[in-house]
DNA sequence: CTGAAAGCGCTTACAG
DNA sequence: CTGAAAGCGCTTACAG
């Protein structure tokens, strides 16, 4: 069956508690009885039991890790980032989904209570956010990654959706941009209201304020970009650019100006927000705001690993930057 | 501190015994007394450590699952199809990604020594086989899932490789394109062989056989399908469709087409292969071939929770089919 | 430098 | 129906 620390002991002729020291590196071996116990352990092909070891010693060198769903193009781009830095410092990952809603933050919790991992990252959920901070009060450690601008109040990775809209702004000012049409998401969400303002705020400076008509609600999807153009073209309004808040949006966007008969960036100049694959795919390809997914999960991890090993976690949000990437939908 | 069985039997007045009896619904407790244990842990909040019942037990209820990255945009659809099944049936799904290669694989090859998980999720690793073979030669439950035809000697899980081309040249002859243009992806692949092999052979038994003129080896990137439009416009090769064999280089012969002044599908009809979300956001969207690839992971998840059920696992590749999804780029 | 023993938090024969 | 005890595979004071 499964060789154990006692048979590597047994057959290094030695305790449990010595093969135990060389296993750890205590160093308190003598040279010649540490060679020998390491050769049975090649020779045997001992690996010491994870849940044994986690068990004696009160942790278990997993992290766990709680998203919305896979299905969002960045979410894995996320993940990834949290992997990286995870597999680099021999943590393992425990991925949980919240596609069952309710049901899954009560597996979710009971996997938690029952310490099957040290720490956690949570990207924010739909609505379970209560849950999350009950779990963060009961003293686990615990950083979120927040995507939408919730701004919990719990330690967070998040990025400056109010610099990426003010950058957005500044870039379609740069192109002598002066009427502009904003197309939101919901605006329930932090990240929609926080572009808006960075995008108005330099409008505003630049003796441009934003009127109530140059901004239309989406909903992020390709079907509300396309929807605002028809709804704009049909009430004649005139506009030289848009700016809309995912790069889905600025893909119906883009399709359809076209279906109108006009140019992108000719008549109109797009840009978007994320920075997702579609953005290289539309045509002409899309002008956005990246954000930094992989490094926010990367950070996060970086963030979580560190409390583990006992440094406090910071009481601000760590806010990484979002950065302008022009392509052909702003720049002919 | 953490509070344990035995704080649950000395509130309780019982044994751990008689706890661990209640907790697993052993049914030889007096009611009433199980009602009493159970007030107990609701009112302590107990729940059981994960490990220490692991050890136990010698189970872990956890899954480990190798993808070589979240890169690709199917790679989250197999995942959350994995999770889906795992956290319905209340297993952990452990997540190792091979971004760095030989050092990714050995660390996960440790994990999996240290009893980790109870068994193994593996998609095919680029050039890993032999360590994964490895692993379940050494009698660890084990499913492949196969996402590019390389058919290992492992229980694995596949999809239609061959009935996906075929299908792709079915519809192409339903809509009279008889003079096809096939770009394939690297040869090395079998995916690539077994579709190019499905498609030619619809054409051969329509008395259409396919020459060699017709077949242009790509890499199933953007810019060899806008390539191979460029070359075949150069040699003046006339030609009224595109199978491209997956959806990112269709999108580049979409766009290779039109910037030709040619249309789609007047012109020239193209269908992709994957169905991932590009394949919406195309102009005009594509037609493809969908790989199942959520059902490839929930249906590999299942063998797997099966075989740790003690059922054996199938010796012959479960095969899933792929579907023809006809969108604007082939039916006007 | 080394080992016997207790402990981590459970489960499971075994005996009653 | 119930409990004392051994065991899962490690680590860690403690003593020498």
């Amino acid at each position: 069956m499964r060789v154990t620390i006692g048979d590597v002991a047994l057959h290094a002729g030695v305790s449990k508690t010595t093969v135990s020291r060389v296993l750890n590196d205590r160093g308190e071996v003598d040279a010649e009885t540490a060679r020998r116990v390491r050769d049975v352990i090649d020779r045997l092909g001992y690996v010491p039991s994870a849940r044994a070891v986690g068990l004696a010693i009160g942790r278990t060198s997993t992290v766990g890790m709680l998203v919305p769903s896979l299905g969002w193009p960045w979410m894995s781009q996320i993940v990834q980032g949290v992997a990286d830095i995870l597999e680099a410092r021999k943590y393992g990952l425990l991925l949980y989904t919240c596609t069952r809603g309710r049901e899954s933050l009560e597996q979710f919790a009971a996997s938690v209570a029952a310490h099957s991992c040290d720490g956690l990252l949570v990207v924010v959920p739909e609505d379970g956010m209560p849950y999350i901070t009950r779990l963060y009060e009961r003293g686990l450690p615990m950083v979120m990654i927040d995507d939408r601008g919730v701004g919990p109040a719990l330690p967070t990775v998040a990025c400056t959706n109010l610099a990426g809209g003010a950058s957005a702004a500044r870039h379609l000012l740069d192109l002598d941009r002066l009427r502009p049409i904003v197309l939101t998401g919901r605006r329930e969400f932090g990240c929609v209201r926080e572009r808006l303002a960075g995008f108005a705020q330099v409008y505003r400076s630049a003796g441009r304020p934003l009127g109530d008509e140059q901004i239309i609600e989406g909903d992020f999807t390709v079907d509300c970009g396309r929807a605002a153009m028809d709804q704009l073209a049909r009430s004649g309004r005139g506009f030289d650019a848009v700016f809309a808040m995912n790069d889905l949006s600025a893909a119906g966007v883009i399709a359809g100006i076209r279906e109108s008969g006009r140019t992108v960036p000719g008549d109109v100049a797009v840009i978007g927000f994320d920075d997702v694959e579609v953005a290289v795919h539309t045509d002409p390809p899309l002008t956005t705001i990246r954000q930094p997914m992989h490094e926010m999960g990367a950070t996060a991890a970086e963030l979580l690993l560190a409390a583990l090993a006992g440094a406090p976690l910071p009481a601000e949000p760590t806010v990484l930057p979002t950065s302008l990437v022009v392509r052909g939908s702003t720049v002919g």
